[in-house]
RNA sequence: GCGCCCAUAGCUUAGCGGAUAAAGCGUGAGAUUGCGGAUCUCAAGACCGGAGGUUCGAGUCCUCCUGGGCGCACCA
């Protein structure tokens, strides 16, 4: 591009930008790479090549909306003061006179943008019309697995998979949000040798000496609890007789050569736990794409196996076939893996590794994503690295989010031991407690009886979900009912309320708000809404590209408290004058839409009235 | 034994190599003849586990130590 349209051409790339969407975070980058430019062709800036631009939010909001650290950067460089070099690349940015910046301020070597009145107001307008849509990204060719939730058939839904299921599904829908199209993935745990377990139990304690009548009425009428018990008791009466777990093999060794008979005790088994499953995914209002346990992947185990043989990456060892894999920058060495038990019985590890070639032959995906605990950290990168070595990987990104446990403060939750908390338990309980608080404070609602329930249910189970999603997911939560069903603070429901709120003062003013706002005597703490809401597109591709949900939690947090904080000193329906309400009816309607698109990534529910 | 992760206020957590370490809970004090008090305001509360180092600058990066979690082939 000739140099003298260069300057007009970005003055019409901020004036498109601004009246696009709010990604004024890459502009104020354009601005900055092109004042260093041009102070590098005046001598002014004597490095040659410039580091990356940064800029970040500074904590105090009083110090701007951007700052960036340039100058800092290059004072070696520069050999010059950082606040003398500040100031001259915020003279040279301030010649620019970009309309979406209304101050700028050189202050301890940090330059400091204010974003322009007009350009905030023109993105609350942009809100107002892209409603829940704002934000979100047209549709690209980007293509994402994500391998979520993932129950244990046979054992009850315990909190500990709460974690996976609302962090997946809250990544399923940033990545979907932002575009992409979504794949998610249940992989039961439905295969392997505790499920020999199951099996033995069953056929031990409970058919034996039935003749077949008798049998499909016990198997039909089982449930999950019982199957749990039998699971916990296999696992007390291996203490006392070590034998047992052969057994288990045993059982779970025909259940993979198509035993017939155990095939339908396992059918069984699943089925029952399916629709238990079913049942908690209905109340958490997850839906996830394919159900496709390990099971599922057993008819390709062979050819994989095969595939290893031939391409000399698999050795045998002591009756078993390994892995083994050699130093790596970038992972160390890592331990071998197995992939066929010395019994011929396969591994978890085997159907994993068919999972991925599954996937990405079906899928084309450019991410893979794996929400499980943290503890699996090292058999993921184990899967991970032989699918390099076997040649299946072609820029595909795999991402093993792990996430943290549930724990007493005693220590981890074990099945075996039987010390689960139900999910269910804990969901039920939420309502339970939420509906006490809307039985005592609705006076005057009119809430009917039904619409009660569903309030107790999005506010319990928004609480529940909320409580888990604000944590980093690679931060263990310690269980404690208090905290989990807390309504105040950084919790669901005080957000719904802020919602709901919003809800109520927008119905209370009536009219729809029309025609251009002149209002610009904007408080401090309608300013700082303003502020804040204009982040939200940006927020929500960072959870994403990071795969932290709990980034939207903070910010959706902050937008709430702002909110509150403004509602509680400033009138809206009876405004002092027309402008003001005008515009202020505007500011809850942007506030409102951003709630319910935030909660929405996050699959909680924003009721109208609570 | 080896490897990975973590340690921030009484508790639960934010914190992107940069500005006075930020919230919520809990505690104490206050706010409504007002659109939702499930709200808001104020206060007390942190030598960022310890010791070195790198850097103009470290809660953030490196090393060691202490304490905790997790994992290391026939469990998933």
């Amino acid at each position: 591009m000739p140099t003298q349209l260069r300057g007009h051409f970005y003055l019409i790339l901020i004036r498109a930008k601004c009246y696009t969407q709010g990604m004024i975070r890459e502009d104020i980058k354009e601005i900055i790479a092109k004042a260093l430019a041009d102070l590098q062709k005046t001598g002014a800036l004597t490095s040659g090549d410039l580091p990356e631009i940064k800029i970040e939010h500074p904590e105090d909001l009083r110090l701007g909306d951007y700052a960036t650290n340039i100058a800092l950067i290059l004072t070696k460089k520069e050999g010059k003061k950082a606040s003398e070099i500040a100031e001259v690349i915020a003279s040279k940015i301030k010649a620019q006179n970009a309309k979406s910046i209304e101050k700028l301020e050189a202050v301890k070597g940090f330059i400091n943008f204010f974003i322009s009145k007009n350009y905030l107001l023109r993105e609350l307008e942009t809100i107002t019309e892209e409603k829940e849509r704002y934000g979100a990204e047209k549709e690209t060719k980007k293509r994402i697995v994500v391998e979520y939730s993932s129950p244990n058939i046979a054992k009850s839904f315990g909190i500990g998979h709460l974690r996976s299921t609302v962090i997946g599904q809250a990544i399923y829908n940033l990545y979907q949000f932002l575009g992409w199209k979504c794949f998610g993935i249940n992989h039961l745990g439905d295969w392997g040798t505790p499920h020999g377990k199951i099996l033995y139990q069953i056929k031990e304690k409970k058919l034996k000496g039935k003749n077949e009548k008798e049998k499909e009425e016990i198997l039909k009428n089982l449930t999950i609890e019982e199957l749990e018990r039998l699971y916990v008791d296999f696992h007390k009466d291996l203490a006392a007789n070590p034998k047992l777990q052969d057994r288990a093999r045993e059982w779970f060794k025909k259940l993979e050569q198509g035993d017939r008979e155990a095939k339908e005790i396992w059918e069984y088994t699943k089925t029952i736990s399916l629709r238990e499953f079913e049942r908690l995914y209905d109340l958490l209002d997850v839906r996830i794409d394919s159900v496709w346990g390990e099971s599922f992947y057993e008819n390709m185990l062979k050819d994989v196996v095969e595939e290893t043989k031939k391409k000399g990456i698999a050795k045998e060892s002591q009756g078993a076939l390994i892995i083994e894999y050699s130093e790596n920058p970038d992972t160390g060495k890592l331990p071998p893996a197995m992939l066929v038990k010395s019994d011929g019985a396969t591994t978890y590890f085997t159907r994993d590794l068919a999972a991925v070639r599954y996937r990405i032959r079906e899928f084309k995906p450019d991410i893979l994503v794996y929400e499980t605990g943290v503890e699996q950290t090292l058999h993921f990168r184990q899967v991970f690295e032989a699918a390099r070595m076997l040649g299946w990987v072609s820029g595909e990104k795999f991402v093993h989010v792990g996430h943290g446990l549930y724990r007493f403060e005693h220590g981890k939750f074990s099945t075996r031991s039987g010390e689960t908390i139900h999910l269910e338990e804990v969901l039920r309980e939420a309502i339970l407690r939420a509906r006490k608080i809307i039985d005592a404070s609705e006076t005057g609602r009119g809430l009917s009886e039904e619409e009660k329930e569903d309030v107790a249910r999005a506010v319990g189970i928004g609480g529940v979900k909320y409580n888990d999603l604000s944590h980093n997911p690679s931060s263990d939560i310690i269980f404690d009912w208090d905290k989990i069903l807390n309504l105040k603070g950084n919790s669901a429901p005080y957000i719904q309320y802020t919602y709901a709120r919003c809800a109520s003062v927008l119905k209370k003013a009536g009219e729809k708000n029309n025609g251009e706002i002149k209002y610009k005597d904007f408080s401090l703490e309608e300013l700082l809404i303003l502020r804040l809401i204009v982040r939200f597109p940006e927020v929500a591709r960072e959870a994403a590209e990071t795969f932290s949900p709990n980034l939207l939690c903070n910010f959706v947090f902050d937008l709430a408290q702002a909110y509150n904080l403004f509602y509680a000193s400033h009138r809206i329906g009876d405004a002092e004058n027309n402008e003001a309400k005008k515009f202020r009816l505007l500011l809850t309607q942007g506030v409102a839409h951003v709630i319910k698109n935030c909660l929405g990534l996050l699959s909680i529910k924003t009721p109208e009235r609570l």
